[in-house]
RNA sequence: GGACCCGUAGCCUAGUGGAUAAGGCAACAGCCUUCUAAGCUGUGGAUCGGGGGUUCGAAUCCCUCCGGGUCCGCCA
């Protein structure tokens, strides 16, 4: 729960620790927020103390008893709660200060934890382009690597890129029959779009002619057995495919520090396989399969190994997790894949912890919602998926519509810019503000609106507040905190406090829609306070005062949105 | 059939066992000679899927039923 600025907190919890016998850590935890800004700014709940008396007498009996701290202007009980109002003067000093002199490294904790955990996301397969999955799986996977940075740790973004099976041949064989050595260059397709349109050209012709399945299937027993025509083909086809990739990531602000290749891992199981088989925790089957029995465990058993000896998706797993593992050294170890892979992700950490490893319990499965049409999931090997480049480049050119209602004389440079950053924060926000674990049903015209509860409006929101810091020139005098007396900038004051609490949240439970929501309360603080205060027209002192404010409130905003890795823009 | 997830206003969403369930969209009524109207102010709209239970107190925890989704491949 966020509440107000440490300052403050702690310098209540040791009044009330004093006068209750608590500890303050245990007091630290009951601290709740009024619902209505007229109980107060903070209330502490009698329930737990009162011991079978009535807590509303208790709560009386406490507010007589404490001595509040400077912090405090004035102690009140209602009902069961001691409601606590805070001394605004001193409110607004501590936090304004501390975020002005802070500045972007405000919100982030005094001590670095110094873990180190890996994110590996966007996991994209190297037969088809990104579509808008990837967009939620990247959104989620940046802005989860920089909250962890940003709270000290040290995080490796990592991407497996699934660049070997049976779906890979199909799109090398409809290549093969179909492509008349065209390449993405001649015909002037983006490399992973040329590929995809030769998987989604398999599958059509596969309907009618299942010898095509057949074909596939030697086209990877080829593979398998290093055939150079082969390989030659799929190291070309893969290239394009990556090339592609790194342009959309590029457009989207999704960052890599470490690319995995399957191929490079697919042949690497068999010193675990032979582990397990030791250990008695796999078993060989009557077809000769290799099973890992998980029955006792409250699982379905998992096969691990074909009977033909060649390996499945989750062997490559395995080796590729102990890779990793030994490789980097990690302290955590985040997948962030959609909840359909659930049971799977507990098979293959429940097979590493049998196998002895015990880095199998910093291994955590980031599971998130699928993304959905209307129609239901999208399947690209029908072609029904909503693209990643397309849905950039139409938000895009929504977002320049709107700039050029505006401006009538902005250079094309400029609008060019301004359109990307919207249209970033249309689509990040829109699939960041709802719990992760919530499936996403995408909706072309209500999931990304640039106005109400959205990323255009946040940025909007900074812009305004720089606007007035720039016509604000060089500052003259000093703030006054006593000054800031009205509801909403006390409002916003002590939203802007809470900030680090918020980030420790985020930090800990991975809920990157709480950071967003938090946005979205500070953002509507400002455009309430903006519309009832003319800053600019104030006098001196209460001028310098609201601008420090203003200042203290574009720099978490700035953070904030930064942290969710959308463009922060200065005009709009 | 089994496991997991979800069900909050017409639609989308927040809600960390606590006070009168909070926002957005849509609808309606206002606000631009005033720091950017991608904004602000207001109105209406909710048996928190149903029913039991635990608790001083439940949208939140437990049980059960109903509805929706995902998974339970020698696919990735």
């Amino acid at each position: 729960m966020y509440i107000l600025s440490m300052n403050a907190k702690d310098a209540l919890s040791k009044a009330i620790s004093k006068a209750t016998g608590l500890s303050e850590e245990k007091i630290n935890t009951l601290f709740e927020l009024p619902p209505k800004k007229e109980f107060g700014d903070i209330a502490f709940p009698c329930f737990a103390i009162a011991k079978g008396k009535n807590p509303t007498i208790t709560a009386k009996e406490l507010a007589e008893k404490i001595k509040p701290p400077k912090e405090i202007s004035k102690v009140k009980a209602v009902g069961p709660y001691v409601n606590f109002f805070l001394n605004d003067a001193i409110l607004a000093e501590s936090t304004l200060l501390e975020i002005l002199k802070k500045r972007e490294k405000y919100g982030a904790p005094e001590k670095k934890s110094k873990k180190k955990v890996m994110i590996e996301y966007s996991a994209p397969n190297t037969n088809k382009p990104l579509h808008l999955g990837h967009l939620r799986n990247d959104s989620i996977g940046m802005a989860l690597s920089r909250v962890l940075e940003f709270s000290g740790q040290k995080v490796i973004k990592a991407n497996l890129i699934n660049d070997r099976g049976i779906h890979i041949c199909q799109a090398m064989l409809a290549y093969k029959k179909f492509g008349k050595g065209k390449t993405p260059q001649s015909t002037g397709i983006k490399g992973d779009k040329f590929v995809g349109d030769y998987y989604v050209k398999f599958n059509q012709e596969a309907k009618n002619n299942p010898t095509l399945n057949k074909e596939a299937a030697k086209l990877l027993q080829k593979w398998e057995a290093h055939d150079p025509a082969t390989i030659e083909l799929w190291k070309k086809m893969r290239s394009w495919a990556l090339e592609g990739f790194k342009k959309t990531y590029a457009e989207f602000g999704s960052e890599f520090d470490h690319f995995f290749f399957e191929s490079d891992f697919y042949d690497k199981a068999m010193p675990l396989i032979e582990l397990g088989l030791k250990k008695g925790i796999f078993y060989k089957n009557k077809d000769g399969a290799i099973i890992a029995k998980l029955k006792e465990f409250g699982l379905p058993d998992k096969t691990v190994l074909r009977s033909d000896g060649t390996s499945i998706y989750i062997s490559n797993d395995l080796a590729l997790t102990k890779f990793k593992q030994e490789e980097f050294n990690l302290d955590r170890n985040i997948f962030v894949v959609a909840n359909e892979q659930n049971l799977y992700f507990k098979q293959l950490f429940k097979i590493l912890e049998l196998l002895g490893f015990k880095w199998a319990s910093d291994c955590e499965h980031l599971n998130y919602g699928l993304v959905l049409l209307p129609e239901g999931k999208m399947k690209s090997r029908e072609g029904k998926v909503i693209d990643a480049d397309d849905l950039i480049a139409e938000i895009k050119s929504l977002a320049e519509k709107e700039i050029k209602k505006r401006h009538s004389n902005l250079e094309e440079k400029e609008i060019n810019k301004r359109a990307k950053a919207i249209a970033l924060a249309a689509i990040k926000f829109s699939m960041l503000k709802i719990h992760h674990k919530k499936d996403f049903t995408f909706n072309a015209k209500e999931s990304l609106s640039f106005e109400g509860e959205s990323g255009p409006y946040l940025q909007y929101s900074y812009a305004r507040a720089k606007s007035i810091l720039r016509k604000a020139g060089a500052r003259k005098g000093k703030p006054d905190f006593s000054l800031l007396a009205s509801s909403r900038e006390k409002e916003l004051l002590k939203k802007l406090g809470s900030f680090p609490q918020l980030i420790k949240r985020v930090a800990e439970t991975s809920e990157l829609h709480a950071l967003c929501h938090y946005l979205l309360g500070i953002a509507e603080e400002f455009n309430s306070f903006y519309h009832e205060k003319q800053v600019l027209k104030e006098k001196e002192d209460i001028r310098e005062t609201r601008l420090a404010l203003v200042e203290a409130f574009s720099i978490v905003l700035s953070t904030g949105l930064k942290l969710l890795n959308i463009p922060v823009i200065e005009s709009m």
